[in-house]
RNA sequence: GUCCCAGUAGCUCAGUUGGAUAGAGCAACAGCCUUCUAAGCUGUGGGUCGCAGGUUCGAAUCCUGCCUGGGACACCA
């Protein structure tokens, strides 16, 4: 626990014991005490609304309540300088600032694990994000969920959660009968053959190049084979050559994954019938017209499911519910699925199936992506999957760059639709948030250089001296940064943290301006503001990691 | 038709266990570089929080209905 929360707690304390003193309520009825931090200063450091919570309870009007809680109050206990009533019966806290000073030394001590906490107490979450098929380039949307999911994991981790992240290969199904079809078309298609692509193929450039540099490997000599050959040979070459696609290109956009899951693995590990067995023997299957049917309604879901169909095949749910079944057999607490909104509709289905194995319900979290809109000289840029004309995650790469992407998608709620607007991705300006955070953080590292030349930087210093309101104001955004993180961890929402060090970096900008660090003239007062730099300087390198962008020393 | 997400400043969006005068960036306007990086700062203007009810000391936030935009509703994956 850092040193803010403790104060925090001390006063949460002493107020509880203020109302029980004053005998408001008794140590049953007392509401869970609520600190906030006033957007106005003139309210405090700290507020709480405790006395209008008790106005039911005790039968009073609040601002009486709030007088009562006040003449029990015993400041000193909790390092108030002063505390009054104000607007319907809040009562309002001034602190006497060595607790905020008291936070740089921790800072500087805890360095990249500054903000890191035990919040999640070591619980096994399994995020399983992008798991795009291995049919084509990523593109604009895998991209997005790509920076969520990997940031989140980011969060949770250093949050206190023990995370795995997972890709799930859809290297099983149909699609790769298709990936296999386009490879051959495009393959003699490259011989210079009339062959047209299949109906449901694949029209990504990839699968053109993946044609042209078989008939530079290879000649006509797959076109001289019978077809059964030719296509068992593409289809493994062109799984191949897609998931070397998909790894480099996630490698490149700093998202690693611990397993990479092969949907083919549940088939040759036979781990798909002991799924339905388990379903089967709690009575959820049934048959029907020819088919065998998982009674999904039970939970909720708005119709019941085919999960073998008449022809005797699987459908997609089946092997699906035995990954998840096989991700709870290797003991995971929460499993966490990212996916595009476009697949929402198939959350009732798993999530029933996670309960007719016998899960709760919230085991499995769903968090849904919205959809991105690629805005390119103030216009939409119009996308299609079936005729290949999408912007693929590497040349978005090549174009804007990894930061301003990794920023960028981490910068609004994942459940809006969001705008990605290339032209301010990539420019090199004041109007890009990217640089703002990342200037901030290569403005304190000049600083931070010619201290080290000045001899300044021996790390002595009396944080007392901070006492300017510019400095207070970056002291206090320094203390809520472990809060945010494990809030960001509990709701899932990786991008409170992008706006975290927006704000950061704006009050470092702020400061910036208003005073002067290296002063040869107040050497005491220039070595503090070092350490304060230094503490700033570390908050926002640990943000930045945590949503996968690089904090640059020079700009 | 049913379900999910969204609707907040001109634009793009923050804002949850219900709190004080609803915030930021961009755009507009007015200022700040002989001084640690002006990719920066300071100030001004800008709002029926989609609409209508309800719950209560108090609602952008909770409930109900409606409107608009997007998405999903397979024995496809």
């Amino acid at each position: 626990m850092n040193i803010l929360k403790q104060t925090q707690e001390k006063l949460k304390e002493e107020i509880g014991r203020a109302v029980i003193s004053a005998n408001l309520a008794s140590e049953e009825q007392i509401p869970t005490i609520i600190l906030e931090l006033p957007k106005d200063k003139a309210h405090g450091d700290y507020a709480t609304n405790i006395a209008m919570k008790l106005a039911k309870i005790a039968k009073k009007p609040p601002r009486k309540i709030a007088e009562e809680i006040i003449e029990q109050f015993d400041q000193t206990k909790a390092s108030i300088t002063k505390l009054e009533i104000a607007g319907p019966g809040f009562i309002n806290f001034f602190m006497d600032n060595n607790y905020l000073t008291d936070l740089i030394p921790t800072i500087l001590d805890q360095a990249a694990n500054y903000g890191s906490s035990t919040a999640g107490n070591g619980q096994k979450i399994q995020v399983e994000f992008v798991s795009a098929n291995p049919t084509g380039d990523l593109h604009l949307g895998h991209a997005r969920g790509a920076a969520v999911g990997d940031s989140l994991c980011n969060v949770l981790n250093f949050a206190g959660y023990d995370v795995s992240r997972e890709y799930y290969i859809n290297d099983a199904g149909n699609q790769i009968v298709n990936l296999a079809n386009s490879v051959e078309a495009r393959y003699m298609q490259a011989l210079g053959k009339e062959w047209e692509m299949p109906e449901d193929g694949y029209h990504g450039k990839d699968i053109i190049n993946l044609g042209q540099k078989l008939v530079d490997e290879y000649q006509d000599q797959w076109a001289n084979k019978t077809q059964a050959e030719r296509l068992a040979f593409f289809r493994e070459y062109g799984l191949k050559y897609e998931l070397k696609k998909l790894e480099d290109d996630l490698k490149q956009f700093r998202v690693p994954f611990d397993h990479w899951f092969s949907e083919t693995s549940l088939y040759d590990g036979q781990k798909i019938e002991p799924a339905l067995e388990t379903i089967k023997e709690k009575g959820y299957i049934y048959q029907q017209d020819g088919a065998t049917w998982f009674r999904s309604t039970d939970f909720g879901d708005d119709k019941d499911r085919v999960l073998i169909k008449q022809d005797g095949t699987y459908t997609y749910l089946t092997p699906d519910i035995a990954y998840h079944k096989n991700k709870l057999d290797r003991g995971f607490e929460t499993l966490i699925n990212i996916w595009g909104a476009d697949h929402h509709g198939y959350i009732p289905r798993v999530n029933a199936a996670i309960q007719a194995l016998g899960y709760d319900a919230d085991t499995l979290e769903v968090e849904i992506i919205q959809m991105v809109n690629l805005l390119q000289n103030g216009e939409k840029v119009k996308m299609s999957k079936r005729t290949g004309k999408a912007v693929t995650l590497k040349e978005l790469m090549e174009e804007v760059g990894v930061d301003a992407m990794r920023y960028f998608f981490n910068m609004r709620s994942s459940d809006s639709h969001l705008d990605f607007d290339m032209d301010l991705a990539r420019s090199q300006s004041n109007e890009n948030p990217v640089f703002y955070v990342q200037y901030a953080h290569a403005r304190i590292s000049t600083m931070l250089k010619q201290a080290e030349q000045k001899g300044l930087a021996d790390g002595n210093y009396d944080g007392s001296l901070l006492t300017a309101e510019k400095e207070e104001e970056l002291l206090k955004k320094l203390g809520e940064f472990a809060q945010v993180v494990e809030e960001a961890a509990d709701k899932r929402k990786p991008h409170r943290i992008t706006q975290y060090i927006f704000d950061l970096a704006s009050s470092l900008h702020s400061f910036y301006n208003a005073e002067k660090v290296l002063d040869d003239n107040e050497l005491e007062r220039t070595k503090a503001r070092i350490a304060l730099m230094k503490a700033v300087k570390i908050t926002l390198a640990n943000g930045l990691a945590l949503i996968g962008v690089s904090a640059p020393e020079s700009m």
